[in-house]
DNA sequence: GGAACTTTCAATTAC
DNA sequence: TGAAAGTTCC
């Protein structure tokens, strides 16, 4: 694919080079394509070199997709230095320099919302989780509005906002103190950096000198203000964006922002890309049935060249057990006659426990699948294990991560001992490492304990001075033979939960080995970034397993597959509860948007009639989205008087009689 | 101090 | 239904 293989308005906005450029790319109308042909002709023809460009993405994934494809269009020498990255992974990479002009020593930790909700949980305490998730949402978008704590405090108009500011205030000393940032401060901090510091800003302007953004409807404020600042007043930039898959609102996102770049910039070009080249015309007609429901900020019409295609189909399942046999079922027959891959299919759901009951009945039926999306990966309490030693021995000021790492395994230290270092660590203002090390805490701590406490400050600084000299993976192994962490697991664990634990403590050894060679990082730099990161990447330039998608509708925007079950259409599910309560449908049905514009030439709509919820059985009724499909795009089954409906036990049935079909090659007796 | 037991409560979405 | 927090016991 070259640029002479591309439509009129594709090649249009990889050559346009005069000034700020806004593509308005309706779904699979080829914007990633746009974008690295744009990277490919800056070099070769505007004589640019790859690294005064940028890219930014909204998910790794996306990221790592585009530097594959650039790689194809390039050759290796004329691609060193491009950044391709994340917004956060591109304050990351500006803070490694900067850290020290806004108040932070270069080995700063990074705090997963995880780690962020305990800090919160601990000032504010509650228990109440969804107390401290108020909390910290508030707090997240007074950073992305960038306003500091005594400006909140000032402002804030009720006793929720009083509190949460208090919070906020104390929230941001605790970072401090631990020299830890949150995911809001990478893109947060910079950006303090550039309005207040000149020299930096001209710096960074300097290197990066194009700067072309994905998914622009997705940016927030603080998103927004970092590509103002870095552009400058010659608004060299490309700005890809859909206004109608923003899905990203509760996150900060504002769509405005596509809107107000013709305002900051009056010369801004706009081109608009309306051809699909993804979907079937059914697929894409219900689509734009869909989003016609929702008030429109950019006129566009998409079509496509691909044919008519199939009907979608809505299927009605007795319950969600059911539902996820019926997907079992229907993917492994339609595999059958169509004797396609498993990787062509995809099972697309709002929230991450949807996933669970696909899992479980994929085991059953040994289909298999690959997750993407989700902190599943990092929720483990293994992997926190191991990332709280990296964490501390790149940091030792980062107090959870201490916790964390002097508890586990267990060395003779509990609660006590900890509860009475706290009270030292805050006495003398310092970090409990610190604290650990000063002579004031001989009269305070047993022996029996302080002897340990002290070893173990011993062997982590010995690892940090280490850290930053050689290379990350041997130093991990040596880590954790001498931590003993795998007999440890063996110890308290029944052995089948400890091997696979040591399996995923392998996996990340090996993803951080690979990392630390490819990239040259050592073992502070990598830690760094893998609080970035929400699931371990596979081998460069190794093919991905055969597998059917999982994914949620957040994660799966930007891809594409052939196949697609989008499951749970259902009231309260998709639209979500929460957001017909707080009237926030248009955005659910941009979801809606998303999910279907993900299909190339099939797609199948779900919805139970009844589902467990916390172990209670809940009535549930159809999305309203299925009602919003023209009836003529789309067949229903199960409906009362079809005889579609799956149960629990006819899928299992249906299924057993399948594989065995599968096994023996015989065709389907339909 | 730490393992083993009991009770409680909760599920948007993600860098 | 299942994880996380609280409680008890050695």
């Amino acid at each position: 694919m070259s640029i002479a293989d591309m439509n009129p308005p594709q090649r249009a906005a990889v050559r346009y080079l005069d000034g700020p450029l806004l593509v308005l790319a309706g779904a699979g109308s080829g914007k990633t394509r746009v974008i690295t042909q744009k990277i490919a002709y800056l070099v070769r023809e505007g004589g640019m070199s790859a690294r005064n460009i940028a890219a930014i993405t909204f998910t790794n994934k996306a990221a790592r997709e585009m530097l594959e494809r650039v790689g194809k269009l390039l050759p290796a020498d004329a691609s060193r230095g491009l950044t391709v990255s994340t917004f956060h992974s591109l304050g990351l990479q500006i803070l490694r320099q900067e850290a020290p002009r806004v108040g932070y020593k270069p080995q700063f930790s990074i705090l997963d919302s995880a780690d962020a909700a305990k800090i919160i949980s601990d000032l504010l305490a509650t228990t109440s989780k969804d107390e401290i998730r108020r909390v910290q949402s508030q707090i997240s978008r007074w950073k992305n509005d960038l306003l500091a704590p005594e400006s909140a405090l000032v402002g804030a108009g009720n006793e929720f906002e009083r509190i949460a500011a208090r919070i906020y205030l104390n929230y941001q000393d605790t970072l401090l103190a631990y020299q830890a940032m949150d995911f809001d401060d990478l893109i947060r901090l910079p950006v303090r950096l550039f309005e207040t510091d000149r020299e930096a800003l001209e710096k960074w302007q300097a290197k990066l000198r194009y700067l072309l953004i994905d998914e622009y409807q997705d940016t927030n404020t603080c998103q927004y203000l970092l590509v103002k600042l870095l552009a400058g007043v010659r608004g060299m930039f490309t700005a890809v964006g859909d206004d109608d898959q923003s899905i990203y609102a509760w996150r900060g996102a504002n769509v405005e922002n596509l809107a107000q770049l013709p305002r900051d910039y009056p010369r801004l070009h706009v081109i608009k890309l309306e051809q699909n080249y993804r979907s079937t015309a059914r697929i894409l007609r219900a689509a734009n049935s869909v989003i016609s429901n929702n008030p429109k900020l950019f006129e566009k019409q998409l079509w496509s060249e691909l044919g008519l295609g199939e009907p979608l189909r809505a299927v009605q399942c007795r319950d969600d057990d059911g539902e996820a046999h019926m997907v079992a079922q229907r993917l492994l027959a339609h595999k059958f006659e169509h004797r396609t891959d498993f990787r062509d299919y995809a099972v697309l759901y709002r929230g991450n426990h949807q996933a669970r009951l696909i899992e479980q009945v994929f085991r059953e039926h040994k289909i298999p699948y690959a997750i993407s999306g989700g902190q599943s990966f990092y929720d483990r309490a293994e992997i926190k294990d191991v990332l709280g030693y990296l964490r501390l021995i790149a940091n030792p000021d980062d107090d959870p991560a201490f916790i964390r790492a002097v508890t586990t395994p267990k060395r003779g230290i509990g609660n006590t001992t900890l509860e009475k270092l706290g009270a030292y660590a805050g006495e003398r203002h310092v970090s409990l490492f610190t604290a650990a090390r000063e002579h004031g805490l001989q009269g305070r701590i047993q022996p029996a304990q302080l002897e340990p406490l002290q070893q173990f400050c011993d062997y982590i600084e010995r690892m940090g001075f280490r850290a930053v000299r050689e290379p990350a993976g041997p130093l991990i192994r040596e880590l954790l033979t001498a931590i003993r962490y795998e007999q440890w697991l063996y110890d308290s664990e029944e052995p089948r939960p400890a091997e696979s634990k040591w399996k995923n403590v392998q996996e990340l050894c090996g993803w951080l080995e690979r990392k630390g060679e490819a990239d040259g990082k050592n073992l502070v730099e990598l830690t760094q970034t893998i609080a970035l990161i929400t699931l371990l990447e596979g081998r460069e330039g190794e093919e991905a397993p055969d597998a059917v998608r999982l994914s949620t509708l957040h994660a799966s925007k930007g891809l594409e597959y052939p196949h697609v079950y989008l499951i749970g259409c259902e009231e309260g599910i998709l639209p979500h509860q929460e957001s017909i309560d707080t009237g926030m449908v248009e955005e659910e049905r941009r979801l809606m948007y998303v999910g279907i514009t993900r299909a190339q030439r099939t797609l199948t709509l779900s919805h139970c009639v009844k589902r467990k919820r916390a172990g209670e059985w809940v009535f549930c009724e159809p999305s309203r989205f299925i009602g919003e499909i023209n009836g003529d795009d789309i067949r229903f089954f199960g409906k009362p008087g079809q005889p579609q409906q799956v149960t629990r036990d006819e899928g299992k049935a249906r299924l057993a009689n399948l594989r065995e079909m599968l096994a023996s090659k015989r065709k389907p007796a339909e």
